[in-house]
DNA sequence: CCGCTACTATGACCACTGTCATAACCGGTT
DNA sequence: AACCGGTTATGACAGTGGTCATAGTAGCGG
């Protein structure tokens, strides 16, 4: 997850990314940012002349992007492509890390919309186009198992937003429960999404 | 909804929801909530010797038990209750408002969720207890429409997490599209959990 | 009047934030 | 050697945050 060949401005996106994730916007400094990125402070102006807002966007972004590039590798990665099997696998990367490390850190597109959609334009427009860098991609991957493209994009938002949801309340909760809980009462309608080939 | 009869204590903790929900935690400021609430900046530390976080447990708290009593009022205003009705009026609360006034607030427990999870033991564990106000009464009027007693609470869980994360999506794209979206989803799933009386 | 309690008022403190100004370094090219 | 753009290094600034200390007021029973 963490690679080290990364140019210095990418490691401070990177980084803003994950600090934003488990302490919020607001609660997340620049200085930080640059000590966890291992890069030196003088480069945050040098690299992000826009300040915290442009380093956050850009986070907001990069996140975005890798949720959606995600949905592919995780369509690849199922043995019988359904939807339900891959809103599971999207869930279960969240349980997967919250076992391993515990319920530190969520979303940082939904942290930065919850901390900047009323103060931010730019931030919630980066924000809206994240998540609509994750929706497309997933509405895509739902019309490949069969789900007809009038329907792909109301059940991507659907997948979406529950899986933000029971992020929050797992966290809340100090417990994977809701992710599973949401995972196998929603599984049934995805699948009933699927029309058959014949 | 702003009752200017009640006391300063209290109308200080609904103050600090209401900016919670709006601006985070992180970017709440105790003077800012005095001065919102129209209480002398004294009264905080006399009626919240525990400090911010004293403030922000108590409005997440507060939030929780309004969302559960809102249960009740939306039952009891449907004129054909069932489960798809009631997720129907608790998105409806929503959309109203982001009509009304834009989409500048979100929930205030995912909000303090998001913020404080990480940092502060006592505010997630204050946001578990919110969450758990509101779905237990939310569980409760399912079962009251027929749905068995084991996926009430199960439901109850999918009906918050998709709302939730609806919500964000919501502020996100300054839409209230994915609200929409949800509701007209989930409906049908909602509804097929309904036992018949007979 | 006193004493007591509840509440309000105000100023100070220290830590910290984002931002800026300025200067240094560093690898090349000329 | 000089020069240069791309970086890094520091220190300062002004603002804000939560919190504390201290003093003040209001009301009331005695």
């Amino acid at each position: 997850m963490t690679e080290e060949r990364r140019g210095p401005r990418e490691r401070m996106v990177f980084s803003a990314a994950q600090l934003i994730r488990r302490d919020g916007v607001a609660a997340t400094g620049m200085r930080e940012v640059a000590a966890h990125a291992g890069a030196p402070r003088g480069s945050l102006q040098h690299y992000f002349p826009g300040g915290k807002e442009q380093l956050v966007n850009e986070a907001v972004g990069w996140a975005g992007r890798y949720a959606g590039a995600r949905i592919a590798r995780f369509v690849s990665g199922l043995d019988a492509p359904s939807p339900s099997a891959l809103f599971a696998a999207m869930a279960g990367q969240w349980t997967r890390e919250y076992a391993a490390d515990g319920f530190a850190a969520g979303c940082p597109v939904a942290a930065a919309t919850v901390d900047r959609a009323s103060a931010c334009t730019s931030t919630r427009e980066a924000a809206a186009a994240a998540f609509a860098a994750w929706r497309d991609p997933l509405a895509e991957a739902l019309t490949g198992m069969g789900v007809p493209g009038s329907r792909a994009g109301a059940l991507a938002t659907l997948m979406i937003s529950t899986l933000e949801g029971a992020i929050i309340l797992a966290r809340a909760e100090a417990d994977a429960g809701p992710l599973h809980t949401v995972v196998s009462e929603l599984g049934p309608l995805l699948d009933s999404a699927v029309v058959p080939p014949g």
